[in-house]
DNA sequence: CCCCCCCC
């Protein structure tokens, strides 16, 4: 019993060879059963030999064989380039339904998923699922488990198929935003086989939108988005609110309207995703969200394009390399920016002085890349009320009580709080700075309870402190105001929140300054 | 027979 099996890779064609021998029959008894793409297309038995010589292979059945292999070498070269079972009518897809199964259709892969899998109380297996089109409508194919093996491959997104013996049910609505009331599901004897003839079959059709366009648009509109990957994040990975971890990745994409929009892909889109050549990415079936404005997110029906191959791309290319690189975009997606949400209002520290900020009737906001210089030791710490949001510094009354003259109390104990002054530098100037208690610990990297402690017992350990925080560098969001004091007027820069410089993000600023400089 | 569309 063994099985000859025979694929030119658009078909398998096999031939089995059944050897049996019934009682009261001859010698040998062989049956060959030719089948294509799992339909039996032929059957034929021949017995022969004589008592004593049992064996097939000396005799007819070898011949029989032979033919059956002639026969199925036949059987591929006549199916190659043609239309697979004449038996069954060319259909368009918007007559497909369940009550007829003798159909082939004829269409485009407009869209094909991964490979997923699943495991609940029914039990677990894989799948994936690709979406077709004709020239009439288009519709969802799935294929589960052995038809996940058969298939996956063959199936390409962009390419045309002749498809027959699906089954057909009706679509779940709230799963499907393809215009069919069915979905098909492949089985044992479905056929998928590649069209090289795509005449009259319609390509992915895309209504992109400008990016510009997209603020007049609702939110949760399913768009269709091209533009040039200006920039993209790595890789990251999160975890949704149903505990399941997922890989994401935001890129920004520009089109000739000037504008960015930040577009997130998840999962493998998102992990083989490489931005470094700035490709044109076009996105069909994006969801629009008004997360930071506006931004999108691709769903797991979007298709994702890689410089594809289409007017549109070729004409963002052109402009993109030509002078959109340099134009002074805007995104439609606010970053997410520290603190209060502000938008960084970025200065070098000589900027600070030149342009008089603070010396207005409201106190300005800057944020700068700045290096510490030297950091005050001096009154750094003071001993505070510990009556909670109360940092009033508390009188030592020298008999082991602390008085604080805001609350009218006297404490047994105290708080330490740090206040500090620091001098920072960039690369044009230094400024004087105050850090409150919460910057102040961050730039120190201590708690001020520590460095209390410290300074009343190890010196050269507080010193330390200090020393360590020298030459770093951070970002630090400052507030500044000009200050009146015994009629001296002098601009006071108190320090809000500090950050650690984010390298990719501050090279892209200064890269961007350039250009500006540089137009 | 899946059916997840997420995060800040």
């Amino acid at each position: 019993r063994f099985r000859l099996m025979m694929s030119d890779g658009q078909h398998s064609l096999s031939c089995e060879y059944l050897s049996e021998k019934p009682e009261n029959f001859k010698d040998w008894y062989v049956r060959v059963v030719i089948v294509m793409d799992m339909e039996i297309l032929q059957s034929a038995e021949e017995t022969g030999g004589k008592i004593g010589n049992p064996t097939p292979y000396s005799t007819g059945g070898i011949m029989f064989l032979k033919c059956a292999c002639l026969k199925i070498e036949t059987l591929i070269k006549s199916l190659c380039n043609t239309s697979p079972s004449s038996s069954t009518k060319l259909i368009s897809i918007s007559h497909l339904n369940p009550y007829q199964s003798k159909w082939t259709v004829r269409a485009r892969v407009s869209h094909k998923s991964s490979i997923r899998t699943w495991s609940n109380s029914k039990g677990e297996g894989k799948l994936f699922s690709f979406d077709i089109v004709d020239e009439s409508g288009e519709i969802k194919i799935t294929a589960f488990n052995n038809e996940v093996d058969r298939f996956f491959s063959l199936v390409e997104q962009g390419k045309v198929y002749y498809i027959s013996k699906a089954t057909l049910k009706v679509a779940n609505k709230q799963f499907s935003t393809l215009k069919n009331d069915y979905e098909m599901t492949l089985h044992a004897h479905s056929s998928v086989v590649p069209c090289g003839d795509s005449q009259g079959i319609p390509t992915m059709h895309c209504d992109f939108v400008p990016i510009a366009e997209l603020e007049n648009r609702d939110k949760d509109a399913i768009i269709d988005v091209i533009g040039v990957c200006k920039s993209a994040e790595d890789v990251s990975r999160i975890t949704t609110k149903t505990s399941r971890e997922v890989s994401k990745r935001a890129l920004n994409l520009i089109d000739t309207t000037g504008k960015v929009v930040t577009v997130t892909l998840w999962g493998e889109e998102a992990e083989k995703f490489d931005g470094s050549a700035q490709p044109v990415v076009a996105i069909k079936g994006a969801r629009l969200s008004d997360f930071g404005g506006r931004s999108l997110s691709a769903l797991f029906s979007s298709t994702i394009m890689i410089n594809p191959d289409i007017p549109e791309a070729f004409r963002l290319r052109a402009w993109y390399d030509h002078k959109g690189y340099a134009v002074d975009s805007q995104s439609l997606t606010e970053k997410k920016s520290v603190g209060s949400g502000a938008k960084m209002n970025w200065k070098t520290l000589s900027d600070v002085k030149n342009e008089h900020l603070g010396h207005g009737e409201k106190a300005d906001y800057f944020s700068c890349v700045a290096t510490v210089l030297y950091i005050r030791k001096e009154n750094c710490l003071y001993q505070a009320c510990p009556s909670a949001d109360c940092y009033k510094k508390l009188i030592d009354q020298q008999n082991g009580f602390y008085r604080c003259e805001k609350c009218n109390r006297e404490f047994p104990n105290f708080k330490y709080r740090l206040l500090l002054s620091a001098n920072l530098a960039d690369f044009g100037d230094n400024q004087w700075v105050t850090c409150f208690h919460e910057t102040a610990e961050v730039l120190l990297g201590q708690s001020a309870e520590t460095l209390g402690q410290l300074r009343d017992t190890d010196e050269a350990a507080f010193d330390e402190v200090f020393q360590k925080a020298n030459y770093t560098t951070h970002v630090f969001k400052n507030r500044v105001k000009l200050e009146t004091y015994n009629d001296e007027s002098r601009v006071k820069v108190t320090v809000m929140e500090l950050q650690p410089v984010d390298h990719r993000e501050y090279s892209r600023r200064l890269l961007s300054n350039i250009r500006k400089l540089a137009c």
